[in-house]
DNA sequence: TTGACATGCAACTAATTGGTTGCTTATACT
DNA sequence: AGTATAAGCAACCAATTAGTTGCATGTCAA
């Protein structure tokens, strides 16, 4: 319902988390230690695995991004659908 | 450029902010009294006057608020320019 | 011009949050 | 089995922020 919009809101608030939805939606796939090796070298981010993970999970949380373990790895997935209509009462 | 997004996506991610942007595009020009009054009234939002204008004031600085001087009055419009093409680039 | 009303500004507080460090668990490979 | 790699968890810290209270400024109307 309406809490749902709240933690979308919050989770696209934080410019690192938008970074982490480009690189997604750019490729998907990704395992964390993939994410976290282009986010610092193509950004010049300097940030931890662990902060990251964190973001992941505030990303999850909203629905903005999912995860399968494979194996060692654990694979993340974008996912724009909570994005859909999300503007849309403001926008005419 | 890019920090205007962020200013855009922090001023979208406090629920108070987002309920005056339904209450602006629902009814323009309100003063910052009849939006306060509308907003404890409709929403049961126990909130001071003070905490109102501080939101407009970073409404205003993301282009998502405009105000105008009506001699004693402050008269507030809802810009949704800024809304439009935000999430473009994660929405195919 | 004086009082009432609408707004502006500044200092303070409590809660949230992005980030770190350190340690543990789980899987793969030789 | 033992080591290296990927990820998970928890406690702590510093900065931000939503909210408050108190006071100042500006405008209208009698």
């Amino acid at each position: 319902m309406n809490e749902d919009k709240d933690v979308i809101f919050k989770a696209l608030a934080d410019p690192t988390r938008r970074l982490i939805l480009d690189e997604l939606s750019e490729k998907n796939e990704l395992t964390l230690y993939e994410l976290t090796a282009r986010l610092v070298m193509k950004h010049n981010l300097s940030i931890s695995r662990q902060a990251i993970a964190k973001h992941l999970a505030v990303l999850e949380d909203a629905g903005l991004v999912n995860s399968m373990r494979k194996g060692k790895y654990r694979v993340l997935l974008f996912n724009n659908k909570p994005l859909k209509n999300l503007l849309e009462s403001w926008i005419d």
